[in-house]
DNA sequence: TCCTTATTGAAAACAATTTTCATTTATCGG
DNA sequence: CCGATAAATGAAAATTGTTTTCAATAAGGA
């Protein structure tokens, strides 16, 4: 389970195993699609009513720190987080249930490169996200 | 002049022509990089001292309606707003200096839409940004 | 020049996030 | 198993960024 793997690596960094921390992760490492920190406090809250929103924005903090959730930007908004992948990978995203899963695409350093010399820049990163809609959705709204 | 074509675009809407909004406008059409509410606030006020914030939150909304300027999404923020290209346009940022140049990149579109294919996707928008660090900062930080 | 009404800036309201702090509790050493 | 200790918690306050409200101003058509 994801999730277990989070904790185990939060407590490898010395972190306490907390029943907030606990219930923050099995949400978050579960999401087919990122949260903004109001979606992850609503939803862990039914499995430990007393946890506190400031906690899940400390939680949130932690893991990012720890690569295990990147942030994720949308029209909507841009503090939504969502379980990273592994090595470099980028994002498909379905604008209507928010679905998101990750690509790899490699192939496109190169001319990411080009574009960099063509205007006298050294590229060294580069951000890309597909937008559209999945299977399931496509189904629903048509 | 940028500004010029803008203040004739805003009109062209029925929108008034203040010492405010040319001030704004001026301040913004002519930055190379991207720039926040406050960063246009404090640019502006050195041509118009009364302007307040709150007109600059209301004329950038305008701009952007009118497609003249973008938001641009970046680690350190995602509400600064840039001179938008004609056509579709992707950017590339000076993560030193914020720099922004705008380059086309639609060689892309089919190999978008085959990976949106092998996740059963219709993709139909997508977001490319690359980063790195621009001529003169090269020369300035090595 | 006058009239109408869009636009303005100040102040208040609102929303999202961060800080502060007294209390709780996870972990460690015995 | 205890405690002891320091990390972690949640409530409340503070801070920050943005939007709304509103009375005063001024742009532009007549
Ligand atoms: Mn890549
Ligand atoms: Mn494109
Ligand atoms: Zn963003
Ligand atoms: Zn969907």
């Amino acid at each position: 389970m994801k999730s277990d793997t989070w904790l185990k690596e939060l407590r490898k960094q010395g972190y306490r195993l907390t029943e907030a921390r606990r219930a923050v992760v099995e949400t978050v490492a579960q999401s087919p699609r990122a949260l903004s920190p109001t979606d992850v406090y609503n939803l862990s809250k039914e499995h430990y009513p007393a946890l506190g929103l400031v906690t899940v924005y400390r939680t949130l903090e932690k893991l990012e720190e720890l690569h295990l959730v990147q942030r994720v930007h949308q029209e909507e908004g841009c503090n939504a987080y969502l379980s990273e992948a592994e090595g470099h990978q980028h994002l498909l995203i379905c604008t209507e249930c928010k679905k998101a899963v990750y690509f790899e695409g490699d192939d496109l350093g190169d001319f990411f490169g080009k574009v960099g010399e063509m205007h006298n820049f050294v590229v060294n990163d580069h951000w890309l996200q597909l937008f559209g809609i999945c299977e399931d959705c496509k189904r629903i709204y048509d």
